[in-house]
DNA sequence: AGCGGTGGTAAGTAAGTACTTACTTTAGAG
DNA sequence: CTCTAAAGTAAGTACTTACTTACCACCGCT
């Protein structure tokens, strides 16, 4: 087998391992028995078993990415499309986690254990788009269009209902006895939760925005 | 030390070490230098590694909870407050987490490396607040107070809110440098974006549920 | 045929790992 | 003070870990 093949072969197979019981949990053998080679194989191909960890977030973070939420959401941005831009995003978010479902668990390995490469992925994939998302949100209130309200805390609450689903589908709930859903459904009905709430209002009391009713029933108010 | 004096005090440092490292990545011999004693004093207590892990995940889940949502929503339930409801859940849920990091921490190692307290954990502390608040919104969308949607989606979306910005607050996030909010506004933000949405309409166009104009930017709609 | 480079391994090594054993110290009751 | 039970440990054991070394087999090239 060529070295590169080979190169890829095991990377896939610790991705799998990696992904499945962390980084301290896999066994640089278990790799190896995995991809068929003895344990030297792997580290001809890689220097240490944490260069070969580096390698796969790296690949998996970066070069693989193959998923843009720029490029899904500019035309709907562009034409001024509030679901065209939160259904799209969710949408293909949710598609992308269904697609490669390891990467989600990888994920949280990495930034539970505080490797490097977990808060570069935060900083290089996840923080842009809560800034584009924020700048949209913000843009669309001065145009009238959304609620005064912290856009920060519009798009954690957008991100969020779209996270959660993806970490429930496959850490929590992997056979989906809570909720199952299809993704287009799911992200509909976010789009549409996030934009027009659930509350039957015939006329909008958005205005009584600090309503009295809510307080009282918070423990320790501050 | 008094035995179980010193059982506890294992217990808690052990804590620390597990969430920050996970089970495979703490020894017993960090745990028992951390403690101050000898490893053979841990093995005195807890037969095995695996007996102190799940005697802390035990602990941690059950025992020490401290946390009943169901009597912190009681009340806005009866009242049929909704945003009592679901802002004193989401505060409630939110101070219990800022109170007690570790926990999150642990409970996600427990669920990567599939550990079955984790999912004893989902069983008996989270699908009944799901089903919980699954049969309010649907009671409330008997009274036409809510509108026509599947209720364990509105569920899945606020508990996503919420343990997301839990996550990003403890894992992704701990400087806050994306989102620094209070909890009592983080609560009331969520609460208010579920009940309300964000866009500005004063007279509900909730009526065209599906719009059209959402087809078509979505990739691969079947 | 000979030769070098690449793909591959068996058999190490030193430093951990969870867990044990055999032993000493301490504190309190009679 | 004496006896005992519990608190405590130093120094193991058997095994696993990440990582090396020294060597083999094949294949294209002159």
């Amino acid at each position: 087998m060529a070295g590169d093949e080979r190169r890829m072969q095991i990377l896939k197979l610790a991705v799998n391992l990696f992904s499945q019981r962390g980084f301290s949990g896999t066994t640089t053998r278990e790799i190896a028995h995995a991809a068929g080679v003895s344990e030297a194989m792997v580290f001809r191909h890689f220097a240490t078993k944490e260069e070969l960890y580096s390698a796969i977030l790296d690949h998996k973070a970066c070069s693989d990415s193959s998923f843009d939420p720029f490029a899904v959401v500019a035309n709907a941005v562009q034409r001024k499309d509030d679901r065209g831009v939160f259904e799209g995003l969710a949408f293909s978010a949710l598609e992308h986690h269904d697609r490669d479902p390891e990467f989600h668990r990888l994920l949280l390995h990495a930034a539970l254990e505080q490797h490097a490469l977990a808060e570069m992925f935060w900083e290089r994939n996840v923080r842009p788009v809560y800034e584009f998302l924020g700048d949209y949100v913000r843009q669309r209130q001065g145009e009238g269009a959304m609620i005064e309200i912290e856009p920060g805390v519009v798009v954690r609450a957008f991100i969020g209902m779209v996270i959660h689903h993806s970490l429930n589908n496959t850490l929590w709930d992997p056979k989906r006895s809570l909720l199952n859903i299809s993704n287009e459904a799911a992200a509909r009905s976010f789009a549409n939760i996030l934009l027009g709430g659930i509350t039957n209002h015939r006329i909008s009391d958005r205005a009584a925005n600090d309503s009295e009713a809510v307080r009282g029933h918070i423990p320790e108010s501050n």
